[in-house]
DNA sequence: GATGAATGAGTGTTCATTCAT
DNA sequence: GATGAATGAACACTCATTCAT
């Protein structure tokens, strides 16, 4: 039942984690317990159902960006990940912590796997496409990128919460991520041109 | 005691926060349930107190790391900064992921909001006096680096554990705040340009 | 579910006011504690019913008495009232000092305030169409009466459990009560004479 | 110790029964739960101990009353009884709700017979020197008057805090008392001519 | 005699899950 | 298929009492 996720949503964003249980989601979606378990075999499967979905929407949003700009110069590729990602979260902010909170609190490493691998892969076919710049490794800056993106935005999301302090973070981390694809890219670091076929950091 | 804070750190590394309760800490730190409620007011404050811990040590380790490379060049600030921080969560691998679920689930925003604010001061002071650069705001930098760090890094080092994974962790993560500084720095990026004087994400 | 609520009442009476718990009312009641919490927020709720239950008996078993004597002689009021409270105290003499202790364990103030202003009103009622005697004041006497019959009884009532002992109390009671009404009228007393128009006891 | 003994009133008057404990107690006293239990060998006999103090304050004042008034009017007596009664009762109005709630909550029976047959012994020997009246059974009227006074008082004391409630109080119970005595010693009531030898309430 | 840290049984309350209707 | 009453294990926390120092 599409009420039943619905509610879980809103319970979530107006009751929090801790208050969410399986009869005020049910009551929310006007339906009983009864019905709830029988569209999701238990509450960790509807919480993880919502986390799901949140993490479809900002891959979808990463894909739709990179998509956009294939072939497109570095800064514009790097622009448009961040502003897309951003304004997914912050669209989400309400619930967004929350949903993080469910992946920590019961193991949903498989769920941010494939969240991250499909941006990865995403941003990967951008940066290979670039009409500005080779990399050695278009894969491992890729995965960089997407740890450090869904790394630092969720953790501090819930401090980042107006328009004006989201339009800030979405500024220094483009400017971050810029500087990043140029330094890879012309091999002017000494670290990088030691390290440049390493394994990188595991998007996800 | 000492040996209940102990017993706390192993039943979040054993058995997770979800199963952790004061009578198998108690039980574990081979006390009571009452003698627990001794030293700790409530089940809150035992988590906070090990989650504050964690963070002193991790903002004692950046201090440290800035006061050593005060005058330094900014290659070797950024590589002292990183290599600190993951020093540290690499060393408390096993319990970090568990420390941050405690800092969403209850709202420890002052915890980490202290460890914020204390590593991005050290930070700003190293970035002030580098031999190499000068910087319109290095506090605004300070911050960014330091949501970077701290965001960035924790949501991901459950799946960054091996020594391997971690170093290369360490390279990207380098390399990106390297790249960072000196973008900032020359003023060559066309965000940064019209973007210099704002605020930035907020440290913590 | 009324078989908790009868519960309520025979652990209240076997085992006491302290011994009592929601497991043991639950058990007692061939129910799950879930069960009770389903019909009964709290603990307290749970007493507070009982208590409002016996005080309900109370006050209609007066109102009743009064009904039937309205246009009656003062003697006849007197006596009935006097019946009519004791009647019930004795039916309930297992439980009654019990659910007192309730009244002054949790604060009943409300409860007990309202059964008395009920009792009081049908006794004023009755007072104020006597046949055969008129009162400056009969709220006030009213208000006395109500509260010397709900102090003197319960607090003895555990003392007063046989029939034989509650037909004496009954006697003395009536005694008092007519002689009191009689003294209010007739204004022969020094200190009424003063005082006819003091506010008098508080009924509750 | 006294102090102890000072602590525990100390305790149930600011934080009430439900609150007070041992280590409160001991702790008000200045003193250690180690050195409480060398006083007292549990809570419940700490408790009693403060309530037989009252109720010896209690008795003592009655019979100040009643051995100052042997050989004096009905009216004197029964003015006498019931000022020296609310007097105290005003002055400890503080805790004696609450000492109440001990006498009902642990079974101290034996505590408020004592303290009800002395002030009924006190009040029957004032009845049989009264100047101005005789009775069959003064005994009877004794414990009847006491059952009254220590059942009416107590169970409204918490509503009859201020002085001005106080004072109307006194003047209702006096006319009563006054007007019992009276209808008892002539004999008039219907009911008293049946049933003068009857046992009466148990004083307590 | 005094101390106070340690004990652990006991309490109120919650909530995921089941299953008879 | 839908219901929602019933379940009962689990948990946070308290406090009277003990006993080694």
């Amino acid at each position: 039942m599409d009420a039943i996720f619905e509610a879980t949503i809103q319970v979530l964003a107006n009751d929090g984690l801790i208050r969410l249980n399986t009869t005020r989601v049910a009551r929310r979606a006007g339906v009983s317990v009864g019905t709830l378990y029988q569209y999701f075999p238990n509450k960790q499967a509807l919480l993880f159902a919502a986390l799901e979905r949140h993490l479809a929407i900002l891959a979808i949003a990463i894909e739709k960006a990179c998509d956009e700009n294939l072939h497109s110069t570095l800064e514009k590729i790097a622009d448009a990940v961040v502003k897309a990602y951003l304004r997914v979260q912050m669209a989400q902010a309400e619930i967004s912590p929350t949903l993080y909170r469910i992946a920590l609190e019961f193991d949903a490493r498989e769920l941010l796997d494939l969240a991250g691998r499909r941006s990865a892969e995403a941003i990967e076919a951008a940066l290979s496409t670039a009409s500005d710049g080779r990399f050695a490794d278009p894969g491992l800056l890729a995965r960089t990128m997407t740890a450090a993106l869904y790394g630092t935005v969720p953790a501090f999301c819930h401090r980042v919460l107006s328009p004006v302090d989201g339009r800030e973070a979405e500024k220094q981390l483009t400017i971050m991520f810029r500087s990043y694809l140029v330094a890879q890219q012309s091999g002017t670091a000494d670290v990088e041109r030691k390290d440049a076929n390493g394994a990188g950091l595991q998007a996800g």
